[in-house]
DNA sequence: GTTTTTGAACTGACCAGTCAGTCTTAAAAG
DNA sequence: CTTTTAAGACTGACTGGTCAGTTCAAAAAC
């Protein structure tokens, strides 16, 4: 990679940082497209010469931030027995929340959205989220870890949202609390699951 | 009640029905007050004729829904023991979400915000439905129902959290599935607070 | 010399909030 | 009862501001 390229990925990556601490605390409709490019530190022409529009660069953020969370969870349960491969899952995610804050408020607040034009593109990148712990979800069944009976689509994406929301949760409302706390009690939760 | 007084009432009802479909759909920035009119079938300065701002509807709004749900959640706890009142508190929350699925799926995306002028009157009412459900956890601990080290706060909110995302993500992506399904698998993933 | 960024000006659509005027209703006056 | 009065409820065109997106010449980085 040149150094050009790598100037703008630099760039692009700023401008990511910025859209989602500000989209996280405001929303999508809220942000304007010069408090991206002021808080990136850029000019607005630069907004618009590495993004089509305010909605493209918010469905590649998206793209982006779920990809990144998909490999989390693909790394965690590669050759784990399915005993483990819940709890590990679980860890992924709420480390990945500690990480990327922000984002994880921003996909709690415009997740179960209808009606806006990139909802599409969420839906999808949430499939595939949430098909990752499915396929983990199913190896236990399969293996007779977890109960037969166990829907497994329902079972992953209600793992996938109670780790959301407890941990965006806790961190919005009791920021002071160590992610350990969050864990034992998340952990203590789905239980029954894992 | 004499029919001017009727009338204002039926209008200010239909302003929240409208109001609160639109804004879960898209979110309170991405709503307009002309398609709250419209939707309402009043003209817009009927909006501003009833309420001062789109933000005070808005804030009453949540209010008026909000206080509801809390009432709902001290009507079913009333005389049980607690030993059942977590179920009572879980199968009134999800009862409360079937009958107003557009606020629910509102409250589910505008709840963890910061940074926006409602914020602060959010915050209290979330106060509010919280503080009752940890009465009942602080009586189950009492009674040595529930485990006596457990964060009555943390574990009411994380109840709310749970019950609220689960309900609305099976509302918006498996809105077929009979409502006795989810009541089910959440009383299961609770089961260890209850 | 090519790519990327800058910054400032501009456009046009959109939107919260206003207001002068109209319709409705209760109740007072005849 | 019928008419008048007046407050209450509603209307919709209008205003002033905001914001996504465009344009472009010049400069900076490579």
């Amino acid at each position: 990679m040149d150094g050009r390229t790598r100037r703008r990925e630099d760039t692009r990556q700023r401008l990511f940082e910025a859209a989602v601490e500000l989209i996280a605390e405001q929303g999508f409709s809220a942000t304007t497209v010069d408090d991206i490019a002021l808080r990136a530190k850029v000019a607005k022409g630069t907004v618009y010469y590495n993004f089509a529009s305010k909605t493209a660069l918010f469905e590649e953020l998206l793209r982006h931030g779920i990809g990144l969370l998909t490999e989390d969870f693909r790394a965690a349960v590669k050759g784990l027995p399915p005993r483990d491969a819940v709890a590990a899952l679980v860890r992924a995610q709420l480390e990945y929340i500690r990480r990327y804050r922000s984002f994880a408020q921003l996909l709690l607040s415009e997740m179960w959205r209808t009606n806006r034009e990139w909802q599409q593109t969420l839906v999808l990148l949430r499939e595939e989220a949430i098909g990752t712990i499915a396929e983990t979800v199913r190896a236990g069944v399969d293996s007779g870890d977890l109960p037969a009976d166990l829907d497994v689509r329902v079972a992953a994406s209600a793992l996938f949202g109670v780790g959301l929301v407890v941990a965006v949760d806790w961190l919005v409302f009791q920021p002071d609390r160590p992610i350990e706390d969050v864990e034992r009690s998340l952990l203590g939760l789905v239980r029954r699951v894992g």
